[in-house]
DNA sequence: AGGACTCTTCGGCACGCGCCGAAGGATCGC
DNA sequence: GCGATCCTTCGGCGCGTGCCGAAGAGTCCT
């Protein structure tokens, strides 16, 4: 990275660090935080910049390792390389300061009022309303904290009844604690949290607003959740 | 960072990673790993840059809240703001490229032969020997890996044997798996690994090689490894 | 075949950032 | 007090890097 020797044996952090110490590039890491695959060229209007910029950058994340990509036609999809990767930005954008710019014009505030509410993060659910599942899972004894995060057997039976199935254990943890940048305050993250989230979408608890993160509770969401939880927010 | 606008609300990932984007200030926090804390001087000769230069990188990491400072007479020391921060270095290095050029000189083997043998990473205790212990304690049902890693109760009674008191459990997790830079496989971190390497020290089963992160085994060390875990290896 | 669209390559520009050394302030030990 | 040591400030230099637009290759649709 720098021209200088740096002689120092052992992982080269700042060139994994100097891939996300771009603004542009940074953007991209966050958007794909959804979990879904971009195309460049979403990419590129999302953090306005030409496409020919955004081709380079895609270039060096990919060679980097954070991004995989796949090509289908004239398109070039990219996603984040795998969970851990996933992981290792949603830490860093926990422990990132807050950018001093107020998003302003109105659409923008209404937007991140729906962010903050309930969004996916990478493949679970984070806001509001992730936060007030984990909170109501700990509170039914589902969850427990005392030694780091785990789920209790209650918490599995409870994942029976729900008929949701968790894939083997591999590398992944099942259940894992993610600290919610609106909320300040911890959700449920791991393969359990993946689980769930899917099973919301599959079973219409909850829709996708638009083409944003934002998710919306609907009506059949709002009773499962006071049925399975007794969760009685509001989260509209 | 970028001239550019970047529009974006939420947080500012490229600032934070900026911070380690670069090699002499990669190569402070990776030193400051060690948990201790070191003298702006000692930073810049470990570098190989000049003392302005350390200074001015200095004064970035302290402004962007990854470092401490306290200054004491002419001394400028820093060290790691907390122990998230080092966790956040620790997983960063995990996940980076492995740097290319290999040390050559006799010297130079030897230290790093003594790194991959037994050493402190911030507060507990890493290399061959970190990996073994925790090994061991999974082996005789103290660590649990199947819900994340926990602490069982017969690893509480085993702390109890040792009297080894742990702090009240705050946002740090007792137990917490950190991957092993050198082993590739996961040691024991958390407050629990603390409590165990400073438990290690003042034992005198383990001491300090010179001023490194390096330690090394007291025949009192192996003698109560044995006992204590049935540890067999050598570890010299 | 032709147009629309996506992506890539390339040259060129400008700014930021990391580096140094010299000079000066602050503190310690003798 | 005096030199030694640690740190900081400042000016200056050069390279790296991020940006763009123009041109072109590849793909899809009609």
């Amino acid at each position: 990275m720098n021209s200088h020797v740096a002689h120092v044996e052992g992982p080269d952090l700042a060139a994994l660090a100097g891939l996300l110490a771009d603004c542009t590039r940074a953007s991209f890491c966050l958007a794909l935080l959804d979990g879904r695959a971009w195309t460049a060229i979403e990419l590129a209007r999302h953090a306005g910049v030409a496409a020919s910029t955004a081709t380079e950058h895609l270039n060096l994340l990919v060679a980097g390792g954070l991004l995989a990509q796949e090509r289908q036609g004239r398109h070039r999809y990219v996603r984040l390389a795998d969970p851990d990767t996933a992981e290792l930005i949603e830490t860093l954008a926990s422990m990132a300061p807050r950018r001093a710019a107020p998003p302003c014009s109105l659409p923008a505030v209404s937007r991140s009022r729906a962010l903050a509410r309930a969004r996916t993060c990478y493949d679970h659910l984070a806001g509001a309303l992730g936060v007030a599942i984990t909170k109501a899972m700990t509170d039914r004894g589902l969850l427990d904290w005392e030694q780091g995060l785990t789920l209790t057997g209650d918490g599995t039976a409870w994942l029976g009844e729900l008929v949701i199935a968790l894939p083997p254990a591999k590398r992944r943890p099942p259940v894992r604690s993610c600290l919610d940048w609106t909320e300040r305050r911890p959700h449920l993250a791991g393969t359990v949290g993946a689980a769930l989230c899917r099973h919301a979408f599959d079973s219409r608890w909850i829709t996708q607003i638009g083409s944003s993160r934002a998710v919306a509770l609907t009506d059949d969401g709002r009773l499962a959740l006071r049925h399975h939880l007794g969760l009685t927010g509001d989260f509209t």
